[in-house]
DNA sequence: GGAGTCACG
DNA sequence: ACGTACGTGACTCCG
């Protein structure tokens, strides 16, 4: 069975600080407590061989219990002094030593361990649990063993389901209510005054648990004991609380990290060498001698040895066909005869997809599996294979497909057919994972990671898939991903391909401009603060402001004073300096993330973003590489940026569809609030409508002042708004902001009933869906902490409504790749409701009318979808286009 | 690698 | 009393 070792890092480390002497290491740095845990470490890691491990540690940030019971480990006494720095020397080690490390703000260790424990069980796995803390005991289960530190560290008593009854005749479950009625005097848990462990033990073997013992009191013989029961009954259900470890904290990890793997072990020794740690550090080689030792005759000779066996099978699919030229066409034929469904791997060369080329293709066909290399065949056989590929009824599974059709187009080919792309599936099933790479979708499944081929991958992508269109069907995705996200990204690679054309010696211009105004302000602000410092230090810079030249601190951040742009406007006014900051970090901005980044990444006088598809937890796209999604336009100077970008061909133009406030439109329709779809279906200036509505004037005596109040109230509706948001972006009182909220929900309740309703059902159903189905789990609402719940309560009103919108552009994005078949017009990039083409001037016009009507058209809402159109010589230049 | 900052919808 | 609007990506500093 797969073995899973956890260690409490705070409850060892501190153990063993007090069970060692002190000593220290040739640089007298004290390293006792690091000693003893790495002792217990490797020797655990020689007797026990873990095929997963990681050690845990509680941050020094307030935890979640400290909510609920402010005392809560209050008594405890400051750490010594000679041990608080040795925590951080053994998460240096640890490092080096490749022992993953768990750690969480808010939380303590115990409730990563409860959560680490609760995961590795449901996937199987027999879990070991180290700890000097008899918390850990509640963990305890037919597959999870706790050992609780005796004397000193390495000495150890073990724990399972029989040894807890023999020793205290409780089951794991009731270590909580034996807190409860005992308490804890290290972590300051009050639980009922005069009850022991003896008396604490009594009742519950009667009574079982807190509630029962607290509903049978009066049963309870002795006065004295049934008059605490009664005046202490609340603060022994805390008590319990409190004792109660978190199975479910938000902490990010895969089961997977936490896999042992090899160190390097002469890095691990020159660290444990310079901490002094000999000892340790022979003991460190045998223990990891054996490690490996044992790793190999448990892969020979697994299930003789019993322990070792992995829950996931090894590789257990067709060993790899080879194939000569001749005999590669036949079953290439056969295939385009017979039309299997292909599951595919690829690797390439290169830097990167747009500049790779792929090198070996893996295939299985449902009975074989083939790994085609580049190199060594023939160009007759690569040929056929495009063929192969290019048939839409020789059905394909793969993973990352806008990859493999970028791949293709670059020699000139495409992909046809994809029935499965396990990443998009993965991504639909759950938004919230970290990588949706092939090999990273199959540690879910095998435990042969390390050296698949591409034949071996095929093979195993073809397993995962079924399991995938299961799941996808339960979920009831599978729309989304065949009809929207699947088509989608062959349009997105189609987009990448394009690229955007630069004019180069504009950028030049600019870069020329920037460089000569940033240094003059550079000379400018060092001579107002009396010195030379670096002004992208918001470290410095907030010493020379508020030090040196004594202006008033605003805000303060985590590691100093607060330098942003919202604290330093306040500050305009009171020193010419804040004005010229200002300003150079505006004009810093725009040089090294856009004219420098731009710059450097042009090839060939195109910029090639990519767009991710699995990225957002909501459905958005998102572009990196660079990021073409935030080129500046709020403020002029960044807007010129945008000049830059422009047609790749004479006669032809940049092309812009934007959709007009889809959000609010998405809103209007979920709610059906008579007002907003009102305004909508009038095609009013929305913002003005809400401005009459919130001030209670007629429309025409809307200022610009409250048009511009009720436009934040719209978009912090989409927020989920809270009052002080909106006071803060609006630099109004706090009560007035209350009140403008009040005023718009009165008047809006559809709208309130709508969103209090979303986080109604979220709650109860733990996710959100869009439009079209889109899922988004949200844990958050039902965590403890009441910060994360509201952050839950937010996700719960803004995903659907983000959500939705991204689904219909993704649709619309489909409709109008087809709508442009056979016009000279490109979609190049997509900006979340807008769309920027190329197009010729011949075609602008009948394009433009497609683009318009397949955007509009592609979702039906109970309001109209309404796009604005542009066109223009380059992206700084568009104007209106009106259709014709 | 995290924190601070700032660009976009 | 506390910390506070949703979703992103990139650059710079600094330990």
């Amino acid at each position: 069975m797969t073995h899973m070792m956890i260690l409490d890092g705070n409850s060892l480390i501190n153990r063993a600080f007090y069970a060692l002497p002190p000593f220290t290491s040739a640089e007298g740095l004290p390293t006792n407590a690091v000693h003893g845990f790495l002792t217990m470490l490797f020797r655990l890691q020689r007797d026990h061989k873990p095929d997963y491990w990681a050690v845990t540690f509680d941050k020094s940030k307030p935890t979640v219990r400290i909510e609920q019971y402010t005392a809560y480990k209050a008594q405890r006494k400051e750490t010594p002094e000679a041990l608080r720095p040795q925590f951080d020397y053994l998460k240096e080690i640890l490092q080096v030593l490749a022992v993953p490390i768990l750690e969480l703000d808010g939380f303590e260790a115990d409730d990563i361990i409860a959560t680490v424990t609760d995961r590795a069980v449901r996937a199987g796995m027999q879990v070991s649990i180290y700890s000097g803390d008899r918390d850990a005991l509640q963990l305890v289960s037919p597959l999870t063993t706790v050992y609780f530190t005796k004397r000193g560290i390495t000495d150890v008593e073990c724990y399972d389901e029989q040894k807890m009854m023999e020793k205290y005749n409780l089951k794991p479950s009731q270590i909580i209510d034996l807190k409860g009625l005992m308490g804890d005097v290290s972590d300051n848990i009050p639980g009922i005054p005069g009850v022991g462990e003896k008396t604490a033990l009594k009742l519950l073997l009667e009574y079982g648990t807190v509630e029962n013992v607290l509903e049978n009191k009066h049963k309870v013989s002795g006065v004295k004991l049934r008059a605490s029961l009664t005046d202490y009954a609340e603060q022994a259900l805390l008590s319990k609380r409190l004792a109660t470890m978190i199975s479910d904290v938000p902490i990010e990890f895969e089961l997977e990290d936490l896999k042992w793997r090899e160190p390097n072990r002469d890095e691990c020794k020159k660290i444990l060498h310079r901490y002094s740690l000999n000892t340790v550090a022979r003991l460190f080689e045998q223990s990891l001698d054996i490690r490996l030792g044992n790793n190999k005759t448990s892969k020979t000779s697994a299930g003789t040895e019993g322990e070792q066996v992995s829950i996931y099978p090894a590789y257990d699919g067709p060993q790899e066909t080879i194939l000569d030229g001749h005999s590669w066409l036949e079953k290439m034929h056969s295939w385009l005869e017979k039309k299997p469904t292909l599951a595919l791997s690829y690797r390439y060369e290169g830097q990167s997809i747009h500049h790779g080329q792929w090198t070996e293709i893996g295939i299985y066909d449902g009975q074989s599996t083939f790994c085609l290399s580049r190199n060594t065949q023939a160009a007759s056989v690569i040929n056929r294979l495009y063929e192969v590929l290019e048939d839409e009824g020789v059905r394909k599974l793969l993973a990352d497909s806008k990859s493999f059709y970028y791949l293709l187009l670059n020699e000139g080919k495409t992909l046809n057919g994809v029935d499965l792309d396990l990443s998009l599936a993965a991504y639909l099933l759950n938004p919230n994972r970290s990588n949706y790479h092939a090999a990273e979708l199959l540690r879910d499944f095998t435990s042969d990671l390390f050296s698949l081929s591409p034949a071996q991958e095929a093979y195993l992508l073809y397993k995962l898939g079924t399991g995938y269109v299961e799941n996808l069907a339960k979920e009831g995705l599978e729309k989304l991903l065949y009809e929207i996200e699947q088509p989608l990204s062959k349009v997105l690679a189609q987009m990448e391909k394009n690229g955007i054309s630069l004019d180069g010696e504009l950028l030049h211009n600019f870069e020329l401009e920037l460089e000569e105004k940033i240094n003059g302000l550079e000379q400018e602000i060092c001579g107002l603060a009396g010195s030379k410092f670096n002004l992208n230090s918001p470290q410095q810079l907030g010493k020379v402001l508020f030090e040196d030249l004594g202006l008033p601190p605003m805000k303060k951040t985590k590691t100093g004073y607060s330098t942003d742009a919202e604290t330093l406007e306040e500050l305009r006014g009171e020193h010419p300096i804040i004005e010229l900051i200002l300003e150079y970090r505006q004009l810093t901005k725009l040089y090294s993330t856009y004219v420098k980044s731009l710059t450097a990444q042009a090839y060939q006088g195109k910029i090639h973003t990519t767009f991710q598809q699995t990225v957002t937890a909501t459905g958005r796209l998102s572009s990196t590489d660079p990021n073409l999604q935030n080129i500046p336009i709020r403020l002029a100077e960044g807007r010129k940026l945008r000049k830059v970008f422009k047609p790749s061909q004479a006669d032809w133009l940049l092309f812009s569809a934007d959709y007009s406030q889809i959000e609010l439109r998405i809103l209007a329709h979920y709610s059906r609030d008579p007002i907003l779809c009102e305004s909508f279906i009038n095609g009013e200036d929305v913002h003005t409508r809400t401005a009459s509505e919130v001030f209670g004037v007629p429309l025409a005596e809307v200022t610009p002042d409250m048009r511009y109040k009720a436009k934040a109230v719209n978009f912090g509706l989409m927020y989920g708004l809270t009052d002080f948001g909106l006071s803060r972006d609006l630099s109004i009182p706090r009560k007035e902001a209350k009140y403008y909220i009040t005023q718009y929900f009165e008047k809006y309740s559809g709208v309130q009933e709508y969103l209090d309703k979303a986080v109604r059902i979220a709650k109860e159903q733990g996710e959100v869906r869009t439009l079209y189905n889109r899922l988004r789990k949200v844990p958050e609402l039902s965590h403890p902490n009441r910060m994360t719940r509201q952050f839950g309560e937010r996700i719960a009103k803004n995903t659907p409504i983000q959500g939705s919108a991204a689904d219909i552009m993704k649709i619309a994005m489909l409709r109008v790749s087809e709508a442009l078949q056979g016009y000279q017009a490109r979609i190049l990039l997509q900006v979340h409701d807008e769309l920027l083409l190329e197009v010729s001037r011949e075609h602008l016009s009948p394009v433009a009318m497609r683009v318009k009507q397949a955007m509009e058209t592609c979702c039906s809402l109970i309001v109209p979808l309404v796009v604005e159109c542009k066109a223009g010589e380059n992206w700084f230049e568009m104007t209106d286009y009106i259709l014709s």
